[in-house]
DNA sequence: TACGTGATCACG
DNA sequence: GTGATCACGTAA
C-alpha cells in the first residue's frame, strides 16, 4: 500500500527520515516496475545550512521543497548523478528527505542492465547509483507520490529504534556547524548502506 | 586522493 | 553573459 499524505505531512522531518526506513521505493518507467527497500536516508530542513532551501531561500531548482509533503525532489548532482528527496511537512514548508541507499527488491534485471553490470553487487547503495538502477532522472521531479510512476509502500518490514544508527550526513562539509547534526539514518548493519 | 561533469545561481 | 559551486562515483 502506497505511503499517505499524511504520512509525508508530518511536521518533524527526522522523524519521517527515520520511519521511511524499511519502506519500498518503487519507480513505473514505461511500464517496467523496479524497486529497492530504503536503508539509508538524510533530512534536509530549511533551518539548517545543509538544505537548498536554507533560510527559505526558493528557486527555480528547489521550488518543489516549498510543496506540502507527499511530492519528489529530483536534481542533478555534479553534473553527472541524479538525486532523488521525497519532500515532507506542510505547505510553504522546505523540508525533505534524501534517499541514499536501497536493498535492491523488484526489477533486479533490469537495474543490472541500466547499471552495466551482471551483478546486483552494491548497484543501489548510494544516492547517484539508486536514481540511475531506478531510471530516476529530472523528468521525475515534482511527481506526486500517490501517482503512477514513482511512489513508496509500506514493504511490512518493521525497523525498531534499536536497528537505527544516526550520523553525521555525508558531502556537506560547506554547512558549517550543521554538518554535524546527526541527521543520517541507515539500518544497522545492513550491505547495502552506501560507503565512501 | 583527484577529478570528471553540466545545471544552477548570484553576480552584473 | 559568466564563473564558481556542488546532498557523487570511480579509479588509483
Amino acid at each position: 500500500m502506497k505511503l499517505s499524505e499524511s504520512f509525508y505531512q508530518q511536521s518533524d522531518v527526522v522523524k519521517v527520515a527515520r520511519e521511511l526506513l524499511g519502506k519500498e521505493l518503487i519507480t513505473n518507467i514505461q511500464n517496467k516496475i523496479t524497486s529497492g527497500i530504503i536503508v539509508e536516508t538524510e533530512a534536509y530542513s530549511w533551518k539548517e545550512k545543509g538544505c537548498h532551501a536554507y533560510n527559505n531561500r526558493k528557486t527555480t531548482r528547489n521550488a518543489v521543497m516549498f510543496q506540502p509533503g507527499g511530492f519528489s525532489y529530483v536534481y542533478l548532482c555534479y553534473g553527472i548523478h541524479h538525486l532523488v528527496n521525497v519532500v515532507t511537512g506542510g505547505d510553504g514548508v522546505a523540508e525533505a528527505v534524501l534517499i541514499r541507499a536501497l536493498e535492491p527488491s523488484a526489477g533486479v534485471d533490469l537495474m543490472q542492465e541500466r547499471m552495466n553490470t551482471d551483478s546486483d553487487y552494491r548497484i543501489t547503495s548510494g544516492p547517484g547509483k539508486l536514481t540511475k538502477a531506478l531510471g530516476i532522472d529530472r523528468s521525475l521531479n515534482g511527481k506526486y507520490l500517490l501517482g503512477d510512476d514513482l511512489w513508496i509502500e509500506d514493504s511490512g518490514i518493521k525497523v525498531g529504534k534499536s536497528n537505527i544508527v544516526a550520523s553525521k550526513r555525508i558531502g556537506i562539509d560547506y554547512a558549517g556547524e550543521d554538518a554535524h547534526l546527526p541527521w543520517r539514518f541507515t539500518i544497522k548493519d545492513n550491505t547495502w548502506v552506501s560507503r565512501r
